[in-house]
DNA sequence: CTGTTAGCGCATTCAT
DNA sequence: ATGAATGCGCTAACAG
C-alpha cells in the first residue's frame, strides 16, 4: 500500500543504500544515478517515512518552539520569525534535511511547558526553543534545567528567546534575553521627567521574570529620581525591591505602605489591565500616570481611564512595553518600550538550526527602545503632591 | 547510554511487550504489574523513544494545525483553543497517549502550505488542521486535494476550520465554514439602514476565499437594497459576482465603473487599510463609510480617515470583521462581526481527535454575528448622492 | 493476563 | 561510487 525505499530503490535499479544517500544528500553519488533515483521518487511519489528514518538517525526533524500564549502577537512575532528562519530552507519537500518547525502553546502552564519538552524529548527533536518569561518558582525552575539537560544530553539544541539563561545549565546553546531592566527603567524616567510623581503600575502576574525585571526597572528609575531630588517619602527600604524578589514565587508587591508607587499585579491581559487601573484610582486618586506591563494591559488601563471620564494625556498619561503592532493603532498612539521581537526571533531560529554562532558566553541582551507616544505627556498640575517639581 | 522499553522490562521482571502495554494503556494489564512498571518507568527515567513507537504502530502522536499567520490572534485564538482541546489531555507526559498538538505557520504561501503537508505526512500525523481561507488557484486547490487524499488514507485525520469544503473530496473528516457571506451581508445591511450609500471596501488579497465571500456578502446586500429601493446606478450586471468570481484564481474586481460600490484590494494588513483607504478617499470623497476587510485592516482605515482631518463616525464610519479582542478597545470601538473563533478552533480540535461526532455531511456553517459599537453612526447628510435617502 | 516472535522502514557500517 | 547486511526501539499478532 504505500511505497517504501526499497520500492524507490527497485525502480531506479539500485540498492535501498544509494537512495538513501541522495534523499539526504550528505554523501556523493554519481550525477546520474541521483538523476535515476530522483526520477523514481517523483514517478513513485515516494514520501520518506520520518519515523523510521529517525529511529535510524536517532535523530529527527522536528524542531519545537514553546510559546506562553500562542493568540498573543508578541509570541507569535517571534515564533513566526524563528519558524520562517527554520522552514524556509529547501524546497520540493520529498528529499530529507528538512526542518519542522512547530510551535507549541503551554498557555502559560509549568506543567504543560513541562509536558510539551518530553514529548519533543520523546520525539528526539533537533532543537527546542523557549520564548518569553520564565516562571520564578524554584521547583519548576528545577524541573526545568533538569529535563533541558536531558534533552541537551541527547542531542538536542536548547535556544533561550526573550528568557534569562537558567541559573547554572550548560545545557542550552544560546540565551537571547530582553533588556527588561533597561526598558522599564527608561520608561519611568520618560514619565518622571513629564513631571509625574504618582505612577501607578499594573504589574504582570508577580512569579514572571519578565513582570519582575520591568517593575524592577521602574523602581530602580523611582530610586534613582528620588536620590537625586530628595523627593521619596516616607519608607526607608522596600523601595529597592531588585534582589529582594528574587528567587520565591510568593506574593511579593502588593502595596507600598508610604511609597509614592503603587503596584497591581494581573495577569497579562486587557481585563487586567482596566481592573487594576481602576484599582489604582481607587487608591490614589491623585495618580497621574498609568503603566501598564504591556501593550495588551495599557489598552485595557486605557479603556478604564476613559471610563472614568479622565482625558489621555491631560489627565492620565498612560504607557504599554513591547511596542506590538496594534499600539501605535490606539487613540491616541501608545508609548511604550519597542522590543525587537521579530530579529530576535530570526535570530533564535539561526541558533537553533546552527546557522549562526551562539554570543560570547551564550548569553545576549537584546536593547529595548523608548517609543514616545501621544499616550503620554507633562503631568496635570495640582494633582501629586509635591506640585511640579 | 540511552534508557529503553527492554532496559524498564527488565527492571520490572517483565517483558517488553508488558511494559510497552502499561504505556499505552490500550490493553488489560494487572494492576500490580502496572505499579512495578511504573516504578520502574520512573526510577529509570524512562521517556517513550517516539519514532520507534510511531514506526512500530505505523502512526504518530502529532497532530498538525496549519495557519497563514501565526501573528495573527485570528489564527493564535483557533490554534490555541485547538491545542487546548487536543494536549490537553492526560498530565505526566511519561506514557503514551499523549498527543503533541503542534502549529505550522505557512504565512499565507501555497508552497509552504503543501510542504508542511508533506513534513507532516512524512511523520504519519495522526490528524491535520487547516485553518483560514483557502487560495483559489485551480492548481493549488488541486494539489491540496491529491495532498490531504494521500494523508487520509494514511489514516490521517483532516479537518478544515474557518476554511470553507474541497470540492469533492471525501478525505475530510469534517469541515468547518464561518458565515461569512452572512456577516459581510448583514454588515452592509446595517451600514445601508444607516443611510450610507457610498461605502468603499477594502478586500483581501482577490484570491483568498475569505476575501470573496465576504465581499459577495457585502455586494449581495447592495444588489438586495438597490433591487428594493431602486437606487442602483449604471451598470447592469457585474454587481453579483457571487457566482463568476468563483474557482479561477485570475483578477476579479478591480473597479465596477458606474457602481457605487467602491472597492481596492490588498493585503489582510494595517498598512493596506491604511493605503487603501486613502485611495478610496481620493476615488470618491464622498463616501460616507469604509469596510475593512478584517478588524487589522479596519484599524488601518480609522488611522487613514483621522489623518485626513475626518472624525469617525460622524463624517465616516468604519466597520471590521472578526472582532478579534483589540477591536473593542479601539476608539471608538470598532463596529465588527464576530466569528466565534475559540470554539470553532476548540470544535475542530475534537474533531480531530475523534472525540466528537463530524456534523452531518461533514460540514457545518458557523454563524457570524454583527456587533454595532462606536465606529458606525448615520451617514452624514449632503455627501452621498441622493442625500439621507 | 503475560511472554515470544517478528518485523515496521530506514541509516549505516563494512565491503567492494 | 555503490551494494549487502545489521540493528535502531518499539508494537502487534500469536501463543499460552
Amino acid at each position: 500500500m504505500t511505497v517504501t525505499l526499497a520500492d524507490v530503490a527497485a525502480r531506479a535499479r539500485v540498492s535501498p543504500a544509494t537512495v538513501s544517500r541522495v534523499l539526504n544528500g550528505n554523501y556523493p553519488v554519481a550525477a546520474t544515478t541521483r538523476e535515476r533515483v530522483l526520477r523514481a521518487v517523483d514517478e513513485l511519489d515516494y514520501v520518506l517515512n520520518g519515523p523510521a528514518s529517525s529511529l535510524a538517525a536517532a535523530t529527527s526533524d522536528l524542531v519545537g518552539i514553546l510559546v506562553n500564549d500562542i493568540a498573543d502577537p508578541f509570541f507569535g512575532i517571534m515564533a513566526g520569525a524563528a519558524q520562517t528562519e527554520i522552514g524556509g530552507q529547501e524546497g520540493t519537500g520529498r528529499g530529507g534535511g528538512e526542518k519542522l518547525a512547530v510551535v507549541c502553546n503551554t498557555g502559560g502552564s509549568p506543567e504543560r511547558e513541562l509536558t510539551y519538552l518530553t514529548l519533543l524529548q520523546r520525539q528526539r527533536a533537533a532543537a527546542v526553543i523557549l520564548t518569553g518569561g520564565a516562571l520564578e518558582d524554584p521547583d519548576h525552575i528545577a524541573a526545568m534545567a533538569t529535563k533541558l539537560s536531558k534533552l541537551a544530553d541527547a542531542g538536542t539544541r536548547v535556544v533561550l528567546c526573550g528568557r534569562p539563561p537558567l541559573p547554572d545549565s550548560e545545557a542550552i546553546v544560546a540565551a537571547l534575553a530582553f533588556d527588561n531592566r533597561g526598558g522599564g527603567r527608561r520608561l519611568t524616567e520618560h514619565l518622571l521627567a513629564l513631571g509625574h510623581r504618582k505612577i501607578g503600575y499594573v504589574a504582570g502576574p508577580a512569579e514572571r521574570t519578565t513582570t519582575r525585571h520591568r517593575l524592577e526597572g521602574h523602581r530602580g528609575a523611582l530610586e534613582g529620581f528620588g536620590a537625586l531630588e530628595g523627593l521619596v517619602a516616607g519608607g526607608a527600604g522596600g523601595v529597592g525591591g531588585a534582589g529582594g524578589a528574587g528567587g520565591a514565587g510568593g506574593a511579593g508587591g502588593e502595596g507600598f505602605g508610604d511609597l509614592e508607587v503603587l503596584t497591581v499585579h494581573g495577569a497579562y491581559t486587557r481585563r487586567s489591565g482596566y481592573e487594576a487601573t481602576l484599582e489604582l484610582l481607587r487608591r490614589a486618586p491623585d495618580l497621574t500616570a498609568v503603566i501598564g506591563a504591556n501593550d495588551t494591559v495599557a489598552l485595557g488601563a486605557c479603556a478604564a481611564v476613559r471610563d472614568q471620564g479622565l482625558r489621555i494625556p491631560e489627565d492620565i498619561s498612560v504607557a504599554g512595553f513591547d511596542d506590538l503592532p496594534f499600539s501605535v493603532d490606539a487613540m491616541p498612539a501608545l508609548t511604550t518600550v519597542r522590543l525587537p521581537l521579530y530579529e530576535a526571533g530570526a535570530r533564535a531560529g539561526r541558533l537553533a538550526m546552527g546557522t549562526e554562532a551562539p554570543p560570547p558566553g551564550g548569553i545576549a541582551t537584546i536593547g529595548a527602545e523608548l517609543m514616545v507616544r501621544g499616550s503620554t505627556g507633562a503631568a496635570r498640575v495640582g494633582g501629586p503632591s509635591g506640585g511640579r517639581g
